[in-house]
DNA sequence: GTTGACATATGACAACTTGTCACATATAAT
DNA sequence: ATTATATGTGACAAGTTGTCATATGTCAAC
Protein backbone atom coordinates (compact mmCIF):
# COMPACT_ATOMS: atom_id res chain seq x y z
CA UNK A 1 0.00 0.00 0.00
CA UNK A 2 1.34 3.61 -0.88
CA UNK A 3 2.37 5.40 2.23
CA UNK A 4 0.58 8.66 3.92
CA UNK A 5 3.16 10.31 2.45
CA UNK A 6 2.33 9.58 -0.74
CA UNK A 7 -1.24 9.98 -0.25
CA UNK A 8 -0.51 13.44 1.54
CA UNK A 9 1.33 14.25 -1.88
CA UNK A 10 -0.22 17.25 -3.92
CA UNK A 11 -2.73 16.21 -6.53
CA UNK A 12 0.21 17.40 -9.21
CA UNK A 13 2.97 15.59 -8.16
CA UNK A 14 0.67 12.28 -7.39
CA UNK A 15 -0.50 12.71 -10.95
CA UNK A 16 3.44 13.23 -12.33
CA UNK A 17 4.06 9.98 -10.84
CA UNK A 18 1.34 7.98 -11.55
CA UNK A 19 1.54 8.75 -15.14
CA UNK A 20 4.93 7.96 -15.42
CA UNK A 21 4.41 4.76 -13.75
CA UNK A 22 1.08 4.22 -16.09
CA UNK A 23 3.35 4.81 -18.90
CA UNK A 24 6.13 2.47 -18.05
CA UNK A 25 3.76 -0.27 -17.64
CA UNK A 26 2.10 0.40 -20.29
CA UNK A 27 5.22 -0.08 -22.75
CA UNK A 28 6.90 -2.91 -20.11
CA UNK A 29 6.05 -6.00 -18.46
CA UNK A 30 6.39 -6.46 -14.71
CA UNK A 31 9.66 -8.07 -15.22
CA UNK A 32 11.04 -5.23 -17.48
CA UNK A 33 9.45 -2.31 -15.74
CA UNK A 34 12.07 -0.18 -14.22
CA UNK A 35 11.88 2.24 -11.37
CA UNK A 36 14.46 3.98 -12.74
CA UNK A 37 12.53 5.00 -15.73
CA UNK A 38 9.74 5.70 -13.73
CA UNK A 39 11.41 8.09 -11.29
CA UNK A 40 13.47 10.13 -14.26
CA UNK A 41 10.05 10.83 -15.87
CA UNK A 42 7.96 11.63 -12.67
CA UNK A 43 11.05 13.81 -11.36
CA UNK A 44 11.33 12.52 -8.01
CA UNK A 45 14.43 10.85 -6.41
CA UNK A 46 15.32 7.49 -6.05
CA UNK A 47 14.27 7.79 -1.99
CA UNK A 48 11.25 9.30 -2.54
CA UNK A 49 9.95 6.71 -4.32
CA UNK A 50 10.71 4.32 -1.69
CA UNK A 51 9.57 6.96 1.03
CA UNK A 52 5.90 6.04 -1.23
CA UNK A 53 5.61 3.08 -2.17
CA UNK A 54 7.50 -0.24 -0.53
CA UNK A 55 8.72 -1.53 -3.80
CA UNK A 56 7.46 -2.17 -7.52
CA UNK A 57 4.88 -4.34 -6.62
CA UNK A 58 3.54 -2.20 -4.08
CA UNK A 59 3.31 0.21 -7.00
CA UNK A 60 1.92 -2.19 -8.97
CA UNK A 61 -1.06 -3.51 -7.29
CA UNK A 62 -1.97 0.52 -6.60
CA UNK A 63 -2.44 0.85 -10.08
CA UNK A 64 -4.22 -2.32 -11.12
CA UNK A 65 -6.80 -1.36 -8.03
CA UNK A 66 -7.73 1.81 -10.20
CA UNK A 67 -8.85 -0.66 -12.75
CA UNK A 68 -10.74 -3.32 -10.15
CA UNK A 69 -12.92 -0.06 -9.26
CA UNK A 70 -13.79 0.23 -12.70
CA UNK A 71 -14.59 -3.54 -13.37
CA UNK A 72 -16.81 -3.63 -9.86
CA UNK A 73 -18.37 -0.65 -10.72
CA UNK A 74 -19.39 -1.64 -14.23
CA UNK A 75 -20.31 -4.99 -12.83
CA UNK A 76 -22.83 -3.64 -9.90
CA UNK A 77 -24.48 -1.19 -12.51
CA UNK A 78 -25.33 -4.33 -14.76
CA UNK A 79 -26.72 -6.83 -12.14
CA UNK A 80 -28.86 -4.22 -10.62
CA UNK A 81 -29.51 -3.41 -14.92
CA UNK A 82 -30.16 -7.27 -14.48
CA UNK A 83 -32.47 -7.23 -11.61
CA UNK A 84 -30.08 -9.70 -10.01
CA UNK A 85 -28.87 -12.15 -12.79
CA UNK A 86 -25.45 -13.18 -12.73
CA UNK A 87 -25.12 -14.03 -16.03
CA UNK A 88 -27.27 -11.89 -17.83
CA UNK A 89 -24.55 -9.50 -16.03
CA UNK A 90 -21.70 -11.02 -17.28
CA UNK A 91 -22.90 -10.66 -20.41
CA UNK A 92 -23.63 -7.18 -20.75
CA UNK A 93 -20.65 -6.78 -18.83
CA UNK A 94 -17.97 -7.89 -21.33
CA UNK A 95 -18.87 -4.68 -24.07
CA UNK A 96 -18.74 -2.69 -21.23
CA UNK A 97 -15.19 -3.53 -19.84
CA UNK A 98 -14.17 -3.77 -23.85
CA UNK A 99 -14.85 0.23 -23.59
CA UNK A 100 -13.47 1.35 -20.51
CA UNK A 101 -10.07 -0.86 -21.49
CA UNK A 102 -9.76 0.72 -24.83
CA UNK A 103 -10.57 4.05 -23.75
CA UNK A 104 -8.12 3.87 -21.17
CA UNK A 105 -4.26 3.02 -20.87
CA UNK A 106 -5.19 0.10 -23.63
CA UNK A 107 -1.75 -0.75 -22.95
CA UNK A 108 -1.69 -1.07 -19.64
CA UNK A 109 -4.12 -3.34 -19.99
CA UNK A 110 -3.05 -5.44 -22.22
CA UNK A 111 0.32 -5.80 -20.58
CA UNK A 112 -0.95 -6.61 -16.83
CA UNK A 113 -3.12 -9.03 -18.38
CA UNK A 114 0.47 -10.79 -19.49
CA UNK A 115 1.08 -10.77 -16.00
CA UNK A 116 -1.87 -11.78 -13.80
CA UNK A 117 -1.10 -14.70 -12.12
CA UNK A 118 -3.65 -17.35 -11.06
CA UNK A 119 -2.51 -17.39 -7.48
CA UNK A 120 -2.25 -15.49 -4.46
CA UNK A 121 -1.12 -12.55 -5.89
CA UNK A 122 -4.32 -12.65 -8.20
CA UNK A 123 -6.30 -12.21 -5.22
CA UNK A 124 -5.14 -8.69 -5.53
CA UNK A 125 -5.16 -8.43 -8.60
CA UNK A 126 -8.05 -6.15 -10.23
CA UNK A 127 -9.04 -4.56 -6.95
CA UNK A 128 -10.56 -7.33 -5.62
CA UNK A 129 -7.87 -7.55 -3.08
CA UNK A 130 -9.14 -8.74 0.34
CA UNK A 131 -12.71 -9.50 -1.65
CA UNK A 132 -13.67 -6.11 -0.77
CA UNK A 133 -15.40 -6.03 -3.81
CA UNK A 134 -16.41 -9.17 -4.41
CA UNK A 135 -18.48 -8.53 -0.88
CA UNK A 136 -19.76 -5.42 -2.43
CA UNK A 137 -21.17 -6.74 -5.30
CA UNK A 138 -22.74 -10.33 -3.96
CA UNK A 139 -25.90 -8.58 -2.31
CA UNK A 140 -26.31 -7.32 -5.78
CA UNK A 141 -27.22 -10.97 -6.78
CA UNK A 142 -30.62 -12.70 -6.96
CA UNK A 143 -29.35 -16.00 -5.08
CA UNK A 144 -32.32 -17.34 -6.32
CA UNK A 145 -31.47 -18.61 -9.62
CA UNK A 146 -28.56 -20.17 -8.77
CA UNK A 147 -28.58 -23.66 -7.11
CA UNK A 148 -27.39 -24.66 -4.07
CA UNK A 149 -23.40 -25.83 -4.95
CA UNK A 150 -23.26 -22.23 -6.87
CA UNK A 151 -24.37 -20.26 -4.14
CA UNK A 152 -21.71 -22.08 -2.19
CA UNK A 153 -19.15 -21.48 -4.48
CA UNK A 154 -20.34 -18.00 -5.76
CA UNK A 155 -16.48 -16.66 -5.35
CA UNK A 156 -15.49 -19.42 -7.50
CA UNK A 157 -17.75 -18.87 -10.57
CA UNK A 158 -16.38 -15.16 -10.45
CA UNK A 159 -13.29 -16.33 -10.53
CA UNK A 160 -14.37 -18.57 -13.71
CA UNK A 161 -15.71 -16.23 -15.28
CA UNK A 162 -12.61 -13.57 -14.80
CA UNK A 163 -10.53 -16.17 -15.92
CA UNK A 164 -12.94 -16.32 -19.33
CA UNK A 165 -13.52 -12.38 -19.52
CA UNK A 166 -9.67 -11.68 -18.91
CA UNK A 167 -8.82 -14.14 -21.95
CA UNK A 168 -11.76 -12.94 -23.55
CA UNK A 169 -10.49 -9.25 -23.76
CA UNK A 170 -7.22 -9.78 -24.13
CA UNK A 171 -8.41 -11.64 -27.56
CA UNK A 172 -10.87 -8.63 -28.41
CA UNK A 173 -7.72 -6.06 -27.28
CA UNK A 174 -5.33 -7.41 -29.50
CA UNK A 175 -8.25 -7.60 -32.36
CA UNK A 176 -8.51 -4.21 -31.55
CA UNK A 177 -12.27 -4.66 -32.94
CA UNK A 178 -15.22 -5.68 -31.26
CA UNK A 179 -15.06 -9.10 -32.66
CA UNK A 180 -18.30 -10.69 -32.89
CA UNK A 181 -17.34 -14.03 -33.19
CA UNK A 182 -15.32 -13.84 -29.84
CA UNK A 183 -17.70 -12.30 -27.97
CA UNK A 184 -20.45 -15.32 -29.43
CA UNK A 185 -17.54 -17.51 -27.69
CA UNK A 186 -17.25 -16.40 -24.50
CA UNK A 187 -21.31 -16.23 -24.71
CA UNK A 188 -21.07 -19.97 -25.23
CA UNK A 189 -18.30 -20.21 -22.67
CA UNK A 190 -20.88 -18.50 -19.95
CA UNK A 191 -23.61 -21.03 -20.86
CA UNK A 192 -21.25 -23.88 -20.25
CA UNK A 193 -21.02 -22.34 -16.82
CA UNK A 194 -24.72 -21.67 -16.44
CA UNK A 195 -26.01 -25.00 -17.45
CA UNK A 196 -23.27 -27.45 -17.40
CA UNK A 197 -21.03 -29.67 -19.88
CA UNK A 198 -23.19 -32.81 -19.33
CA UNK A 199 -25.80 -34.37 -21.36
CA UNK A 200 -27.55 -35.85 -18.52
CA UNK A 201 -29.59 -33.61 -16.74
CA UNK A 202 -29.04 -33.40 -12.63
CA UNK B 1 14.06 -24.15 -25.81
CA UNK B 2 17.41 -25.27 -24.99
CA UNK B 3 19.80 -25.65 -27.27
CA UNK B 4 21.03 -28.84 -29.04
CA UNK B 5 24.06 -28.22 -27.15
CA UNK B 6 22.73 -28.40 -24.33
CA UNK B 7 20.47 -31.96 -25.34
CA UNK B 8 23.90 -33.09 -26.15
CA UNK B 9 25.18 -32.59 -23.07
CA UNK B 10 26.21 -36.01 -20.80
CA UNK B 11 23.82 -36.90 -18.88
CA UNK B 12 25.52 -35.94 -15.73
CA UNK B 13 26.48 -32.35 -16.62
CA UNK B 14 23.16 -32.51 -17.68
CA UNK B 15 21.64 -33.12 -14.77
CA UNK B 16 23.76 -30.76 -12.63
CA UNK B 17 22.62 -28.02 -14.18
CA UNK B 18 18.88 -29.18 -13.90
CA UNK B 19 19.18 -29.80 -10.28
CA UNK B 20 20.68 -26.56 -9.43
CA UNK B 21 17.85 -24.91 -11.53
CA UNK B 22 15.14 -26.74 -9.40
CA UNK B 23 17.06 -25.52 -6.32
CA UNK B 24 17.03 -22.20 -7.10
CA UNK B 25 13.67 -22.02 -8.23
CA UNK B 26 11.86 -23.77 -5.24
CA UNK B 27 13.94 -21.26 -3.21
CA UNK B 28 12.54 -17.80 -5.46
CA UNK B 29 10.02 -17.11 -7.55
CA UNK B 30 10.97 -16.52 -11.25
CA UNK B 31 11.61 -13.10 -10.78
CA UNK B 32 14.32 -13.33 -7.95
CA UNK B 33 15.85 -16.28 -9.31
CA UNK B 34 19.46 -16.11 -10.38
CA UNK B 35 21.11 -17.01 -13.08
CA UNK B 36 24.12 -16.34 -11.13
CA UNK B 37 23.56 -18.32 -8.11
CA UNK B 38 22.70 -21.50 -10.32
CA UNK B 39 25.62 -21.21 -12.46
CA UNK B 40 27.79 -21.01 -9.89
CA UNK B 41 25.92 -24.69 -8.38
CA UNK B 42 26.15 -25.93 -11.56
CA UNK B 43 29.54 -25.62 -11.93
CA UNK B 44 29.47 -23.94 -15.56
CA UNK B 45 30.45 -20.27 -17.03
CA UNK B 46 28.08 -17.68 -17.61
CA UNK B 47 28.83 -18.22 -21.02
CA UNK B 48 28.18 -21.77 -21.36
CA UNK B 49 25.13 -20.75 -19.97
CA UNK B 50 23.80 -18.80 -22.80
CA UNK B 51 25.04 -21.42 -25.01
CA UNK B 52 21.97 -23.47 -23.46
CA UNK B 53 19.68 -21.56 -22.85
CA UNK B 54 18.03 -18.18 -24.09
CA UNK B 55 17.23 -16.92 -20.91
CA UNK B 56 15.44 -17.31 -17.39
CA UNK B 57 12.78 -17.63 -19.48
CA UNK B 58 13.70 -20.52 -21.88
CA UNK B 59 15.11 -22.57 -18.82
CA UNK B 60 11.95 -22.15 -16.75
CA UNK B 61 9.49 -23.20 -19.03
CA UNK B 62 11.65 -26.33 -20.13
CA UNK B 63 11.75 -27.34 -16.05
CA UNK B 64 7.96 -26.99 -16.24
CA UNK B 65 7.50 -29.07 -19.26
CA UNK B 66 8.84 -31.93 -16.91
CA UNK B 67 6.17 -31.50 -14.76
CA UNK B 68 3.40 -31.00 -17.82
CA UNK B 69 4.79 -34.24 -18.94
CA UNK B 70 3.76 -35.74 -15.45
CA UNK B 71 0.60 -34.37 -15.36
CA UNK B 72 -0.88 -35.33 -18.64
CA UNK B 73 0.40 -38.79 -18.43
CA UNK B 74 -1.72 -39.19 -15.40
CA UNK B 75 -4.64 -37.70 -16.75
CA UNK B 76 -4.07 -39.94 -19.67
CA UNK B 77 -4.13 -43.09 -17.43
CA UNK B 78 -6.93 -42.23 -15.49
CA UNK B 79 -8.93 -41.05 -19.04
CA UNK B 80 -8.43 -44.62 -19.97
CA UNK B 81 -9.81 -45.91 -16.14
CA UNK B 82 -12.58 -44.17 -16.38
CA UNK B 83 -13.85 -45.13 -20.01
CA UNK B 84 -13.49 -41.27 -21.58
CA UNK B 85 -15.56 -40.11 -18.55
CA UNK B 86 -13.77 -36.51 -18.51
CA UNK B 87 -15.40 -35.53 -14.83
CA UNK B 88 -14.50 -38.58 -13.27
CA UNK B 89 -10.79 -38.38 -15.00
CA UNK B 90 -10.48 -34.90 -12.97
CA UNK B 91 -11.95 -36.56 -10.05
CA UNK B 92 -9.63 -39.34 -10.12
CA UNK B 93 -7.26 -36.88 -10.84
CA UNK B 94 -6.43 -34.57 -8.22
CA UNK B 95 -5.22 -37.09 -5.62
CA UNK B 96 -2.83 -38.57 -8.13
CA UNK B 97 -1.34 -35.31 -9.01
CA UNK B 98 -1.16 -33.97 -5.54
CA UNK B 99 1.50 -37.14 -4.94
CA UNK B 100 3.23 -36.63 -7.97
CA UNK B 101 4.08 -33.00 -6.48
CA UNK B 102 4.36 -33.67 -3.24
CA UNK B 103 7.18 -36.55 -3.93
CA UNK B 104 9.03 -34.60 -6.33
CA UNK B 105 10.39 -31.14 -6.08
CA UNK B 106 7.05 -29.72 -4.42
CA UNK B 107 9.19 -26.74 -3.49
CA UNK B 108 9.47 -25.83 -6.85
CA UNK B 109 6.06 -26.91 -7.97
CA UNK B 110 4.71 -24.47 -5.02
CA UNK B 111 6.92 -21.57 -6.18
CA UNK B 112 5.85 -22.22 -9.90
CA UNK B 113 1.98 -21.86 -9.01
CA UNK B 114 2.73 -18.64 -7.45
CA UNK B 115 4.47 -17.49 -11.13
CA UNK B 116 2.08 -19.06 -13.61
CA UNK B 117 0.28 -16.35 -15.19
CA UNK B 118 -3.31 -17.16 -17.32
CA UNK B 119 -2.53 -15.12 -20.40
CA UNK B 120 -0.19 -16.17 -23.15
CA UNK B 121 2.81 -17.26 -20.81
CA UNK B 122 0.17 -20.09 -19.15
CA UNK B 123 -0.34 -21.89 -22.95
CA UNK B 124 3.12 -23.12 -22.42
CA UNK B 125 3.09 -23.46 -18.56
CA UNK B 126 2.95 -27.54 -17.41
CA UNK B 127 3.89 -28.41 -20.85
CA UNK B 128 0.35 -27.27 -22.42
CA UNK B 129 2.29 -25.58 -24.58
CA UNK B 130 0.99 -25.50 -28.27
CA UNK B 131 -1.97 -27.29 -27.23
CA UNK B 132 0.60 -30.75 -27.47
CA UNK B 133 -0.05 -32.54 -24.62
CA UNK B 134 -3.82 -31.05 -24.91
CA UNK B 135 -4.49 -33.25 -28.03
CA UNK B 136 -2.93 -36.34 -27.38
CA UNK B 137 -5.68 -36.26 -24.85
CA UNK B 138 -8.87 -35.29 -26.35
CA UNK B 139 -8.58 -38.51 -28.61
CA UNK B 140 -9.05 -40.58 -25.14
CA UNK B 141 -12.73 -38.36 -24.26
CA UNK B 142 -15.97 -39.44 -24.40
CA UNK B 143 -17.51 -37.15 -26.33
CA UNK B 144 -21.15 -38.27 -26.11
CA UNK B 145 -21.18 -37.64 -22.23
CA UNK B 146 -21.06 -33.43 -23.25
CA UNK B 147 -23.36 -31.48 -24.90
CA UNK B 148 -22.62 -29.77 -28.19
CA UNK B 149 -21.44 -26.26 -26.49
CA UNK B 150 -18.69 -28.57 -24.07
CA UNK B 151 -17.34 -29.92 -27.08
CA UNK B 152 -16.95 -26.75 -28.78
CA UNK B 153 -15.11 -25.31 -25.93
CA UNK B 154 -13.20 -28.64 -24.82
CA UNK B 155 -10.07 -26.46 -24.07
CA UNK B 156 -11.95 -24.24 -22.27
CA UNK B 157 -13.19 -26.76 -20.00
CA UNK B 158 -9.81 -28.17 -19.38
CA UNK B 159 -8.56 -24.41 -18.89
CA UNK B 160 -10.91 -24.12 -15.96
CA UNK B 161 -10.31 -27.08 -14.57
CA UNK B 162 -6.82 -26.19 -14.81
CA UNK B 163 -7.49 -23.36 -12.97
CA UNK B 164 -9.39 -24.82 -10.42
CA UNK B 165 -7.09 -27.96 -9.79
CA UNK B 166 -3.79 -25.60 -9.63
CA UNK B 167 -5.65 -23.53 -6.72
CA UNK B 168 -6.86 -26.52 -5.24
CA UNK B 169 -3.48 -28.12 -5.25
CA UNK B 170 -1.87 -24.69 -4.11
CA UNK B 171 -3.84 -25.09 -0.95
CA UNK B 172 -3.85 -28.53 -0.55
CA UNK B 173 0.24 -28.46 -0.76
CA UNK B 174 0.17 -25.52 1.77
CA UNK B 175 -1.77 -27.70 4.26
CA UNK B 176 0.80 -30.66 4.05
CA UNK B 177 -2.09 -32.77 4.12
CA UNK B 178 -4.85 -33.72 1.59
CA UNK B 179 -7.62 -32.25 3.69
CA UNK B 180 -10.89 -33.53 2.88
CA UNK B 181 -12.63 -30.42 2.95
CA UNK B 182 -10.69 -28.61 0.30
CA UNK B 183 -11.21 -32.06 -1.77
CA UNK B 184 -14.84 -31.97 -1.59
CA UNK B 185 -14.68 -28.26 -2.59
CA UNK B 186 -12.95 -29.10 -5.57
CA UNK B 187 -15.70 -32.13 -6.81
CA UNK B 188 -18.50 -29.42 -5.93
CA UNK B 189 -16.94 -26.82 -8.54
CA UNK B 190 -16.34 -29.81 -10.96
CA UNK B 191 -20.22 -30.52 -10.49
CA UNK B 192 -20.75 -26.64 -11.01
CA UNK B 193 -18.89 -27.57 -14.24
CA UNK B 194 -20.52 -30.47 -15.22
CA UNK B 195 -24.42 -29.68 -14.48
CA UNK B 196 -23.98 -25.77 -14.47
CA UNK B 197 -24.89 -22.82 -11.39
CA UNK B 198 -28.91 -22.55 -12.84
CA UNK B 199 -31.66 -23.52 -10.60
CA UNK B 200 -33.70 -23.86 -14.18
CA UNK B 201 -32.86 -26.73 -16.59
CA UNK B 202 -32.35 -26.36 -20.52
C1' DG C 1 12.35 35.38 15.91
C1' DT C 2 14.54 31.43 17.26
C1' DT C 3 14.42 26.85 18.53
C1' DG C 4 13.26 22.28 18.20
C1' DA C 5 10.67 18.41 16.35
C1' DC C 6 9.04 16.17 12.76
C1' DA C 7 8.04 15.20 7.77
C1' DT C 8 10.14 14.94 3.22
C1' DA C 9 13.63 14.91 -0.24
C1' DT C 10 18.05 13.61 -2.12
C1' DG C 11 21.62 11.06 -4.65
C1' DA C 12 25.77 8.42 -3.88
C1' DC C 13 26.52 3.77 -2.71
C1' DA C 14 26.97 -1.36 -2.33
C1' DA C 15 25.56 -5.27 -4.06
C1' DC C 16 23.59 -7.28 -7.01
C1' DT C 17 21.48 -8.40 -12.00
C1' DT C 18 21.74 -9.83 -17.18
C1' DG C 19 23.52 -10.73 -21.92
C1' DT C 20 27.66 -10.34 -24.98
C1' DC C 21 31.94 -11.15 -27.00
C1' DA C 22 36.78 -11.93 -28.00
C1' DC C 23 39.32 -15.50 -26.99
C1' DA C 24 40.69 -20.38 -25.62
C1' DT C 25 40.15 -25.14 -25.86
C1' DA C 26 38.02 -29.47 -27.17
C1' DT C 27 36.50 -32.84 -30.63
C1' DA C 28 35.75 -34.58 -35.13
C1' DA C 29 36.80 -35.03 -40.13
C1' DT C 30 39.75 -34.69 -43.87
C1' DA D 1 48.76 -32.95 -38.99
C1' DT D 2 45.67 -29.64 -40.35
C1' DT D 3 41.51 -27.66 -40.67
C1' DA D 4 36.79 -26.94 -39.32
C1' DT D 5 33.36 -26.97 -36.16
C1' DA D 6 31.51 -27.26 -31.51
C1' DT D 7 32.05 -25.84 -26.72
C1' DG D 8 33.76 -23.39 -22.82
C1' DT D 9 35.32 -19.14 -20.43
C1' DG D 10 35.23 -14.96 -17.61
C1' DA D 11 35.83 -10.02 -17.90
C1' DC D 12 32.85 -6.42 -19.29
C1' DA D 13 29.22 -2.81 -20.00
C1' DA D 14 25.10 -1.42 -18.74
C1' DG D 15 21.74 -2.01 -16.19
C1' DT D 16 18.96 -3.21 -11.75
C1' DT D 17 17.29 -2.49 -6.60
C1' DG D 18 17.03 -0.88 -1.77
C1' DT D 19 19.48 1.83 1.88
C1' DC D 20 21.17 5.57 4.39
C1' DA D 21 23.56 9.69 5.94
C1' DT D 22 22.57 14.01 5.01
C1' DA D 23 19.93 18.14 3.63
C1' DT D 24 15.89 20.75 3.41
C1' DG D 25 11.25 21.85 4.17
C1' DT D 26 7.20 22.94 7.68
C1' DC D 27 4.91 24.22 11.61
C1' DA D 28 4.03 24.78 16.64
C1' DA D 29 5.69 26.62 20.94
C1' DC D 30 8.38 29.47 23.55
Amino acid sequence: MPSDTFLRLNDEKKKKLIDASFKEFSLNNFNDASINRIIKEAGISRGSFYMYFEDKKDLYFYLLEQYGEILSNNMKKDLIKNKGDLFKMFQDNIEESYNSFKNNNINFFKKSLENVTIMEESKRTFGFRDKRLLKELIPNINLELLNDKARRHIEVIFAINMHLLMVTLFKLLKEDSLDKKMLKDYYEQLDILKYGCSIEKK
